[in-house]
DNA sequence: ACACCGTTTCGATGGTTGTCGATGTCGACA
DNA sequence: TGTCGACATCGACAACCATCGAAACGGTGT
């Protein structure tokens, strides 16, 4: 626990009250969209899928990748999970392994809390 | 008030399982990732907290419309939404009123739903 | 019936995006 | 050093989408 605050968790802590408690402003707005736009795929939620429920919490490209589109689809489409914040990746050796942003999950599920709780 | 489960929440109760737990299905991929699309426009995703966040779990087109474009263009919006599952709409006199849609909140919330819990 | 107000639909347009094949880069291995 | 395999980038094309103005629609009140 505790890793110092990385990038990738500056770019997907940004934001905000939950969607159900005040109107969200216009440049929160621009932001937030852009990490539900890239759910929005449905390759690219397969892809976040798969890397999301793999073991270990990561996965290489070669095990994700069978999706039904050619290989440089598929990393376009990392790419974007990437600069949305959702996705981080490392290479290690001859392989490029992908997990998921650690506070990505966390930060859309609260922006989608139910109004209760 | 008590609709007797409208066609909304069956669009939008059909799904699965946490994107963390097991790789999403192609067919379903494309419904949620549908769900995910609408709330990827900053246009879109401010008329839904305004509507989520409204006094009464409701508001009239003309108190959520001011986002910065046209008012057709926010009717095309609130469309979209609709369609996605995530607002119901009622005309009552001369206004319509959006609310939002009974479970898409829960069920949204639950596909992003943390490893642990 | 008529005029009014607000919502929806229509048609056009410019920008965005998903997709591909070809090519480039980087590490491993011989 | 040269080749191979794993990914990334590039350039191009087609499909999609957000946006607008204009026009049609649907209730309300006079």
């Amino acid at each position: 626990m505790s890793n110092p605050r990385s990038l990738l968790d500056v770019v997907a802590t940004p934001c905000c009250a939950p969607l159900t408690r005040s109107p969200i402003g216009e440049t929160d707005a621009e932001r937030v969209a852009a990490m539900f736009r890239a759910l929005g795929d449905p390759v690219r939620l397969r892809l976040f899928s798969n890397v999301a429920s793999a073991e270990g919490g990561e996965a290489c490209v070669c095990d994700i990748q069978d999706v039904g589109v050619s290989q440089p689809t598929v990393s376009h489409h990392l790419r974007k999970l990437r600069e949305a914040g959702l996705l981080e990746s490392e290479r290690r050796g001859s392989w490029v392994y992908y997990r998921l942003a650690p506070s990505a999950l966390r930060v859309m599920s609260d922006l989608l809390a139910p109004v209760d709780g």
